[in-house]
DNA sequence: CCGTATCCTTAACGATACTG
DNA sequence: CAGTATCGTTAAGGATACGG
């Protein structure tokens, strides 16, 4: 990854060319825009249910103990808004809302799935190097 | 994944057995703490640059655009205490930090590494998502 | 049921200055 | 070179209340 090149704030993640750090004020999409997506406190989550099939705005909520109605709602927008989850509207009564992964979003739900097994399966070494390393 | 189960705040991370919400007090290293090593601001772009092998703490400053002297050194204390980065002192004049990845970091590294491949990948269609659901 | 609006608090982060 | 210390900001997120 990246053989020689420099991770920019702004960078167009291919910096395989440049021999500098490349312009921070550049324009559109980069690195750090997809990357802040799962860096925010909820988005592999929601990916992480979602990726086992649809799910309704109550599921969502109660399948991710301690997410507030706003912050879930402004999660699954900026999902909407990356082309990452759609939402479908079933106007019965009570109106019905399901929301989904889209094909690149489940692309991405599969990475966020990984990185969440990897963490299934180091906590108890991360638990333990904390431990150590408090105790000093 | 999670097959019906509940990501709860302090989750256990394979609820497969519990009906319910798990506990949100729970002890020691759970779910988001590990996830958020992911989600912070530098912790990923270290460990992608780390990847490509050791770094003097000087490399690493360069190697990422627009990190301070206080974040690179948070953000290598706190990976360093959860075991995923070493740090290797040679007391030369001026002296020597190098950091290097533990064998458990590589495998973080590895699922770090593909999630940058992803943002890399889909970055043109995440920007042309942004802009059309803006326009509306 | 599925949100939006508002207010408020915290903690992550940046800037700057200083040190062995 | 490789940090630490201090201060200030701001943005993310929580709590609560209300609406279609």
């Amino acid at each position: 990854m990246t053989e020689e090149g420099t991770l920019a704030y702004g960078t167009n993640i291919d910096v395989r060319s440049a021999a500098g750090p490349v312009g921070a004020a550049t324009p559109t999409c980069q690195l750090r825009d997809v990357l802040d997506r799962v860096g925010d406190k909820w988005s592999v989550l929601v990916m992480a249910l979602l990726g086992d099939g649809p799910r309704r705005y109550s599921e969502l909520q109660r399948g991710i103990e301690g997410i507030s109605q706003r912050m879930l709602t402004l999660t699954l927008r900026s999902l909407e808004r990356d082309g990452l989850v759609v939402r479908t509207v079933t106007p019965s009564s009570p109106p019905r809302v399901d929301y989904s992964l889209t094909p690149v979003g489940r692309t991405l739900s599969t990475e966020v799935g990984s990185l969440i097994r990897w963490a299934e399966a180091h906590r108890d070494y991360v638990a333990q190097s904390r431990l150590r390393y408090d105790e000093q």
